[in-house]
DNA sequence: CCTTGAATGCAATATAGTTGCATATCGTAG
DNA sequence: CTACGATATGCAACTATATTGCATTCAAGG
C-alpha cells in the first residue's frame, strides 16, 4: 500500500534509473529532503544527517551536486550565501516560486499558482539555451515578523 | 544639455539625497554600473575600478552594501556564488528578469515584458513581508553556445 | 567470493564576503 | 579658510561556503 498524501518515493529505484549507485548516504540525503517541507542548505542537510550517523560534509556536497546534475534535485539560490536544495520538479510536483526570509534564512515553497506566468514567448524567442527559471521572493516571514514586534 | 538616451544620472545628487557622503569611490562604483549593460559582481567592479586607480576590495564591498541598503543599487543572486549588482529599478528603469549564463558567468538584463506576471494576488495574500521579487533564467548564452559548437 | 570502478573521508585549498582597528577624507561649524 | 567630529577607506585577519587531491572503502556485476 502506497500513500499518496505522504509522497515517499522509491529512491533506490530513482537512483538506479539514473544509473547511480544506491548508497546509504544518497538515500539518506533524499529522505531528508523528501521529509522537509522546504528546500534545505547543504549545511542543514549535513547537520540533520550527522544527528543519526556520521557523514563527511564533502560527501554531502558531492551527493547534492551529482543529484542535481542528474535532475533528481534542484539547486536554488537563496538570497543568502548558501544554496538550497529540494526534490526536482516533476509531474506531481510542478515548478513553483520560493520565499526566502532574510532574517532567519528559512526558505519556503509557494504554490505554483501564486505567481502565474507565461514563459512560452521567452522560450521561443530567447537566443540562448534556457535550462531553468527561478523565481524567488525575499522578505521577512510571518514568524520573524511576530518576533520583531515582540522585541520592540 | 542632458542626453536622454545615455542615462547618466547626477550621482552626486543621488548620494546627497540619500544622506550619504559623496566620495570618489562611490561615484566611480556608480559610474561603472551605469556604464554597464548588465549587472556586475563585486569582483568585476573592483577589477574595473582598479584599472584606473587603486581601491581596496573591502571598500567596494562596503559601498555596494550601503548603496543597496539605501535603495540605490539592487543585489541579484546569480546562480553562481557571487552576487551581482545593478542600478535599482525606478520609474524609467522598471524591474525585469535577468539571464545568467552558467558557462561564462555573464548576467544579462531581459526586457520587463519578456516574462509578464501578476504579483497582486501574492502581495495581497502573503502572510509575511515581501521586499523583493527576483526572477532569474539560467542557461547558456548565445556566445557560449557558438563557442561550444566550435569546440566539438 | 572477487574484482573493479565509483563513493567516501580527510586535509588542504579556493572563493566570496565580513570584521576590527588605525588612518584619511568629507561635510560643516566657526 | 580652517578645524573638528563623523564617516569612509585601507589593510590584515577572519568567517562561511564550496571544491580538489588523494588514499581508503564500498557497491554492483560476474
Ligand atoms: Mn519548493
Ligand atoms: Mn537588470
Ligand atoms: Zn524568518
Ligand atoms: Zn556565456
Amino acid at each position: 500500500m502506497k500513500s499518496n498524501t505522504s509522497p515517499h518515493r522509491d529512491f533506490a529505484a530513482l537512483l538506479t534509473d539514473a544509473g547511480l549507485a544506491v548508497t546509504t548516504n544518497r538515500l539518506r540525503v533524499l529522505e531528508v529532503l523528501d521529509g522537509s517541507l522546504s528546500p534545505l542548505s547543504a549545511g542543514d542537510i549535513h547537520r540533520t544527517l550527522a544527528r543519526s550517523s556520521s557523514v563527511n560534509r564533502v560527501t554531502v556536497y558531492r551527493i547534492l551536486e551529482r543529484l542535481v546534475r542528474h535532475g533528481i534535485l534542484e539547486r536554488l539560490s537563496s538570497g543568502g550565501r548558501a544554496f538550497h536544495y529540494g526534490l526536482a520538479a516533476d509531474t506531481d510536483h510542478p515548478p513553483h516560486p520560493h520565499f526566502y526570509c532574510t532574517r532567519c534564512g528559512q526558505m519556503d515553497c509557494l504554490s505554483p499558482a501564486s505567481l502565474p506566468m507565461d514563459t512560452t514567448w521567452l522560450r521561443r524567442t530567447f537566443p540562448g539555451r534556457i535550462d531553468k527559471i527561478e523565481i524567488r521572493i525575499d522578505g521577512i516571514c510571518k514568524n520573524c515578523l511576530r518576533k520583531m514586534k515582540l522585541e520592540t
